[in-house]
DNA sequence: AGTCGAGTTCTTTTT
DNA sequence: GAACTCGACT
């Protein structure tokens, strides 16, 4: 009877080892699956998905959960390709993203409205800076006092890790203690705000989602009974919020964690591998499954990585050697060179070599802690032409002209939407935050007094004698196209809203502003194509807000074939045959704030993330000297000098 | 009161 | 390169 739904035969035996089919075939129940480094743990995922599915699982009966959207894409792909079930029939993605779907549809229970706007950290950040400036003008324009931004990463801290503002200031933040009242004040004050304008920020998506489940026993109820088996990627980057989440969904046993307490990565954000050592107790029966097998990297680079990891004293609960079965081939190499452009220099250098020896670019990855560190090399690349792909800082969706165009369409979509309201009301001349939050008050007030739409009151003469004689041509334009935009909104598809939004006032001023203006109209009209996918407008601003991986390459994108320059945390789930790991410097990395702060051990699990990336051939670089601020001598890092010396080799480039 | 432009400083990691 | 500050201008 079962064979009835299998689609695809699958040898499970054949295709796994010992290890990792223990791990794909055990019961179904509680589960916690630690897999070392390159020991295939998204390969032990995929199959697990195709072995529930042979023992009569529905797709829509499995929930995956990863820590980003790529992940969850490449994951659902394996799958699909493995067994032929769609993946779209299967429940995937992060946190945030099945926390926003579930929200969609049942956030009214807890005072949601189904149009609620998604803000990202930087509008959230301005959003909690109006509220400090309400209740303390004087907040802000004190020097002793933090600014916006930490007051922002305060409160995110204390609801990752379901704790309290104060006891974040206690801990991490004691040369704030005199703020101790103030900060739970504010962030009460903020999440007034947001709820006001049905926004939620990124917190609020896993934090919703959680009160939902908790105050709503009946919804509760039907996603336990609906998700037959919860599988968790990355297990050890989750924070308690997500642990509680995973906690009640699973509350019938179901759910297997898997991740490596070695690569946790993520303590910034409140991640805790304690998640990892007290599932068991919370999941009582669960079964333990270890994955030391690596086919990744050669026996030198893991005997590297395998030191490297055993310098980390804070992490004993689960002790794993890498077992290596690959052959050798030479050890990691540690160069140190002049300054930063050596540096780039060398790599240039050793890249020929590489291809010259049959590697392809896209064989080749550069690795480093921050996206500064990589200035030089890029500028060194595109002086000599060779493609590269970069995963930088500013990604595609927050370039400015494109989240400019979304204010629209976000407005239009959820008119209580206050800060989407001031982004695009400042690109008029003369209008900033003040200007344009009073004017609102004024069309929300003579909506209320005349029966009409908030669209309606914009254009009243009441409204448009308070806008600067400047900019009221383009006022009046904007007022027409959101009133298109907000007419259509049920029934347009989002390609049509964003081209509608690009053909009104918004073309107009961008051609008007940027010189550039050719390659910002292209981005837009990518903007479009994005939008094609979707058929409702929430749920693709949601996307827009929620994908962040998706990166600004368009210079790149026409050769398939060019070098990876990435951070180690965007590098985390990947693997190259050859691996250049930059900035191996005291200061850089580990970075000198994080050894003031005594973060050491989680930069050095990073730094264990970066050299297990390696398969074939691993260099380590660093300048002597940095010019980045003021010139400053460098040393080699400390996870490299405490590394026995037969383990690497050296290289000296330049005088000494 | 609020906007604008010039000049200055400092860059972690991500949903 | 962006985010901030400061002083001038409307």
């Amino acid at each position: 009877m079962d064979t009835l739904l299998q689609p695809k035969a699958i040898n499970f035996k054949d295709e796994l080892n010992e290890e990792q089919y223990n791990a794909v075939t055990a019961p179904i129940g509680p589960a916690l699956v630690l897999a070392g480094a390159g020991s295939g743990k998204t390969r032990t995922l995929t199959y697990r998905v195709a072995w529930l599915l042979s023992q009569g699982v529905q797709p829509w009966e499995i929930l995956l959960l990863t820590f980003t959207n790529k992940a969850a894409r490449e994951m659902l792909e394996r799958v699909e390709n493995l067994t032929g079930v769609p993946a779209y029939k299967f429940w995937g993605g992060t946190f945030h993203h099945i926390g926003q779907k579930v929200l969609r549809f049942q956030g009214d229970r807890i005072g949601l409205e189904r149009n609620f706007n998604i803000v990202d950290a930087g509008e959230a950040e301005s959003l909690l800076g109006e509220v400090i400036r309400d209740a303390d003008p004087g907040f802000l324009k004190d020097k002793n006092n933090p600014k916006a931004r930490v007051v922002s990463d305060i409160i995110s801290y204390a609801r990752n890790t379901c704790s309290s503002c104060a006891e974040v200031v206690k801990e991490k933040y004691p040369y704030y203690n005199h703020l101790i009242e103030k900060i739970p004040l504010f962030h009460e004050k903020y999440q007034e705000r947001k709820r006001k304008q049905q926004v939620l920020d990124y917190d609020d998506l896993l934090e919703c989602f959680l009160q939902l489940l908790e105050e709503n026993e009946d919804i509760a109820q039907a996603y336990q009974e609906r998700f037959k088996s919860i599988l968790v990627d990355e297990y050890q980057d989750t924070n308690l919020l997500q642990a509680k989440i995973i906690d009640t969904l699973g509350v019938k046993h179901r759910v297997m964690a898997v991740g490596d307490d070695a690569q946790c990565i993520y303590t910034w954000r409140g991640a805790d591998f304690e998640n990892i050592s007290t599932f068991p107790e919370r999941h009582p029966g669960t079964l333990i499954y270890k994955i030391e097998t690596n086919y990744r990297s050669t026996p030198e680079i893991l005997n590297f990585a395998n030191g490297v990891i055993d310098q980390d004293v804070t992490n004993e609960s689960y002790k794993k050697i890498l077992k290596a079965v690959r052959r050798g081939k030479q050890k990691p190499y540690f160069v140190a060179t002049v300054d930063t452009r050596q540096q780039a220099q060398f790599i240039l250098k050793r890249v020929q070599g590489l291809l010259d020896e049959g590697y392809r670019l896209s064989d080749i990855a550069v690795l480093y802690r921050a996206h500064f560190h990589a200035m030089d090399l890029q500028m060194e690349l595109s002086k000599q032409g060779l493609p590269y792909q970069i995963t930088s800082g500013v990604r595609f969706f927050e370039q400015a002209h494109v989240k400019d165009l979304v204010s629209l369409l976000r407005f239009a979509s959820n008119p209580l939407d206050e800060v989407s309201f001031i982004r695009f009301s400042s690109m008029l001349p003369k209008v900033g935050a003040r200007t344009a939050a009073k004017l609102l008050k004024l069309a929300r007030d003579l909506a209320k007094d005349e029966k009409v739409s908030v669209f309606k009151a914009l254009e009243n003469d009441k409204v448009t004698k308070k806008v600067p004689e400047v900019a009221k041509e383009a006022w009046i334009d904007i007022v027409y196209t959101l009133q298109d935009l907000y007419d259509g909104m049920g029934s347009i598809a989002p390609e049509k809203a964003v081209e509608l939004a690009i053909n009104g006032w918004y073309g107009d001023y961008i051609r008007n502003l940027y010189t550039n203006w050719r390659s910002r109209v292209d981005d837009l009209e990518s903007l479009q194509g994005f939008a094609s996918r979707y058929d409702e407008m929430t749920e693709f601003l949601s996307q827009l807000m929620l994908l962040s991986s998706e990166t600004s390459d368009r210079s790149v994108e026409l050769s398939e074939d060019c070098l990876r320059l990435t951070t180690i945390h965007q590098a985390k789930g990947l693997e190259f045959p050859v691996v250049f790991l930059i900035g191996v410097a005291d200061n850089l990395f580990p970075l000198k704030r994080a050894i003031e702060e005594g973060n050491v051990d989680e930069e050095r699990r990073l730094f264990y993330v970066g050299v297990t990336r390696a398969k074939d051939e691993l260099y380590m670089s660093y300048p002597r000297v940095t010019t980045q601020g003021p010139p400053e001598l460098l040393k080699p890092s400390r996870f490299v000098a405490e590394m026995p010396k037969d383990t690497y080799e050296s290289l000296y480039m330049g005088e000494r």
